[in-house]
DNA sequence: ACTTCATTTGAACAATTGATCAAACGTTAT
DNA sequence: ATAACGTTTGATCAATTGTTCAAATGAAGT
């Protein structure tokens, strides 16, 4: 229910309504943030964008187990952000997604700045 | 460990180590991440990036509990990202970032392209 | 002081998350 | 076939998440 006082009328809370984008584009674009929204995800990423990479390797890079980052590259690929081509035994990732890596780099940029 | 017969060695991972940003760089962009990976969340902002608003009206526009949205106006202010002002009972929310509405904005752009 | 109303808070809860471990899979070489 | 190696998968578990509910707080009017 609506404040009984408040300055702001149906009208404006119609106004804003109307103004949001949709609600599929919201929930699309959380679950973008939320695929980022995990620091190991977000250096796979950044280190694919300097190369093509075997789990083996990645693991080592993050000092992780190979495990761990087989289950993050799949959710990564779930999510069309990297993809990979076998080689042998070996699958080498590397990033699907042309914009991922600009918007990673953009928001660091506005991270340093703000705080 | 390293892939024993990896086209990739020690020295890539070496240099692939020095090149990405700092711990605490990523960390901070992934919890920046984590604050929008949440719909309602990015309602808010966008909500308030139209014009200040009390709790209740935001209530009233996401269709949702006033109590959940003041957990989630806590969550947004202990991040940064918001501001209040009181005026009598009300409490009158508006962005506290300058940037996040750009980030919000170029990120839905982002996705619009891709998908 | 009492009431009303907007907001905040804390406890509770189901749901989701990310890492670990052991086991399975697929490819290559012997 | 067997072995070796890189990778994937499924189960498990602790930790975190977002909402709800009831109770508490703060501000203004009577």
């Amino acid at each position: 229910m609506l404040c009984k006082t408040t300055i702001i009328n149906q009208d404006n809370v119609d106004a804003i309504l109307n103004a949001l984008p949709k609600e599929r584009e919201i929930d699309d674009l959380s679950r973008l943030y939320k695929t980022l929204a995990d620091p190991t995800r977000v250096r796979i990423l950044l280190s694919l964008s300097k190369q093509e990479l075997c789990v083996c390797d990645l693991a080592a890079i993050l000092n992780m187990t190979v495990s761990a980052i087989s289950h993050q590259l799949r959710l990564l690929k779930d999510s069309r952000l990297v993809k990979y081509r076998r080689d042998g035994k070996m699958a080498l990732y590397s990033l699907d997604d042309p914009h991922v890596e600009n918007m990673i780099n953009d928001s660091l940029g506005h991270l340093k700045e703000v705080r």
